[in-house]
DNA sequence: ACATCAATTGCAAACCTTTGCATTAATATT
DNA sequence: AATATTAATGCAAAGGTTTGCAATTGATGT
């Protein structure tokens, strides 16, 4: 390991007391400046480096955050990552990672590997399968803050920064209406998430404030969220009998996907149907055509939840705030939806 | 912080002492049957978890990996930590992550934090304009093994596991040739970055070989990796008097680019000009028209990685092999470049 | 009844650092 | 010269765990 010299060996070399190196090094009034000199300049000279790890042990804090999301694959995930991590490096603090792959399992098995590895706090973003939050009920028997990300937890008594999701989803709706849609499809999200539900609320909601009918056949659920989801969908709302004149994408992976059965079946976008996806993930501006959206403050919602998560561990226990953030996404229009 | 009963409470509670506690927990022969019984029992009940930073100090081993990346948000490096974390985490070893964002001071700054954090070994990709090593240096100094991937550091006496770039380019190349392509361009990355370097090689080789010319109009370079990176310099090869008829793009998302322009253009691919990228990203297949690409095995690079990573930690200093693996890239054909 | 032995358990040091309190040495005050 | 004061340093405990060695206990053998 890094880092063998320690203050026992400077404090040998120079005939004093660890103690005395210690305040030495820490700048401490109490010792005579030659002495700090003297100790500085050894500890300068044999590249001393204190250890981290007595440090978490006396102070009981490692400096080490979990985070616990889904995937990293995704731009959506990679990009909050970026937010948290540009919060935590100033702040010494960093950032391991753990990963569920939608498992909730797994999830679970993190978060306990993560806890007994003494990060210092956890932010989650949960599989959208977990239904049983008990590893969270271990996280607050043992008074580790928590900040939530993106996917709610409900019922869950922590912080929160989340996404309006059932907004986005109205001005996605209501832009495809502007633009003449009458006959609006939607391609949802698993059921059982909140996000995806919260989504289809926001479709369903405005074609009723519209007086447009709704229709089932019209809603396909996805099985995931990658491009490659997006092409049974697609193909199943290509083969009813009335098509769409809409398509409003639970978000661009899946939009990806469908619009590539579109251009394969030569339907004219957004002429014939107009599409409008969700998270604005970079490809999304370069895709053919370029493809209408909802922006996600991705890297924001990290940097938020890193704050809070901060915030919290660095206050007395008893006075930590539950926050319960909520940030605007903003449509973005382009080709895929733009018939005027 | 978590898991505050300690092995001390258990004795006390017993009243017995915490070596006996402790070897009863690690199920140790010389503690009767009946006070293992107990200790267990307890152990259970009062949930007590063994304090890792303890061990840590004691064994002088966190069972943390740092991880360099230039950065997190491409599927590229993504998709090998996750390779990376696949081969970690039944191991029992957390990943925490630097980010570089391509800039060397970043990258060394990171390096020296983890390192003061007492990493156990390091899995780097450095960015490409790393020209100073002086960071790996102190790691050899100190003993803590490092395994460089995917971005060459040449002249650093460190396990690597690369891709052969050299020869996917060439595979690009022919692959282009038997298309029928008798001019053929290059966007290429960054020349101080081994890998773009490697690629141009490989492309200018081919061309040789085949007695093509090399004309230096057509070999344009790119600032970045990112999409919009590409229509600057796709741009620049459209405005040529005599226009290329294939196209070899050092990475997918800078291909995405182009073939944006391209389209803009109604430049008619692959008849006109035939379009190959390298990275084999997920977008390449959703793309108009799909993309061809050369496929880099990014997770088992990860994999590999980390394995020789764990190896090495777990071997005494003396007989620690460096290792130099160098895996094959996979030419993938799809529209872009499909002409028969 | 005494020595020997095995079976259990406890002590203390080690890993490295910080910090309240005690100690020492040196100076100032009367 | 004796006392009070200040400056500088050291001691030891604490944080949680492991482990070599010593100590205790009870039993066995003679």
């Amino acid at each position: 390991m890094a880092g063998t010299v320690t203050i026992v060996d400077l404090a040998r070399e120079l005939k004093i007391s660890p103690s005395t190196v210690s305040r030495a090094l820490r700048d401490h009034p109490a010792i005579k400046v030659e002495t700090k000199v003297l100790v500085q300049e050894l500890a300068k000279k044999l590249g001393y480096q204190p250890n981290a790890l007595a440090l978490s042990l006396l102070y009981k804090k490692t400096n080490n955050i979990g985070i616990v999301v889904p995937e990293i694959t995704s731009y959506f995930f990679s990009s909050i990552i970026c937010g948290i991590q540009d919060v935590l490096d100033p702040e010494g603090q960093h950032a391991v990672i753990s990963q569920s792959n939608e498992s909730p399992e797994i999830e679970k098995k993190g978060i306990e590997t993560l806890l007994s590895s003494r990060v210092d706090g956890f932010l989650i973003s949960s599989t959208f399968n977990t239904q049983d939050y008990s590893h969270f009920e271990k996280l607050r028997q043992n008074n580790i803050p928590v900040v939530v990300f993106d996917r709610d937890c409900e019922g869950q008594n922590v912080s929160k920064v989340l996404v309006d999701d059932y907004n986005g989803a109205c001005q996605a709706v209501e832009h495809l209406i502007s633009q003449g849609c009458k006959r609006i499809a939607h391609i949802a999200g698993p059921q059982y998430l909140s996000i995806a539900e919260h989504r289809k609320n926001g479709y369903l909601d405005t074609l009723r404030k519209h007086n447009l009918p709704i229709d089932t056949d019209l809603i396909v659920e996805s099985r995931f969220f990658q491009m490659e989801d997006g092409v049974e969908p697609a193909k199943r709302l290509l083969g009813l009998k009335e098509k769409p004149d809409g398509l409003f994408i639970v978000n661009d992976g899946i939009a990806i996907g469908a619009l590539s059965v579109l251009r394969e079946r030569n339907i004219k976008v957004p002429q014939e149907i107009a599409v409008i996806g969700f998270d604005n993930d970079p490809f999304s501006s370069f895709s053919f055509p370029s493809l209408s959206t909802i922006d996600q403050p991705t890297y924001e919602m990290g940097m938020l939840a890193a704050r809070i998560l901060l915030n919290a561990i660095n206050s007395p226990e008893e006075q930590r705030e539950i926050r319960n953030e909520i940030l605007k996404p903003e449509l973005i229009v382009r080709d895929s939806s733009r018939r005027k």
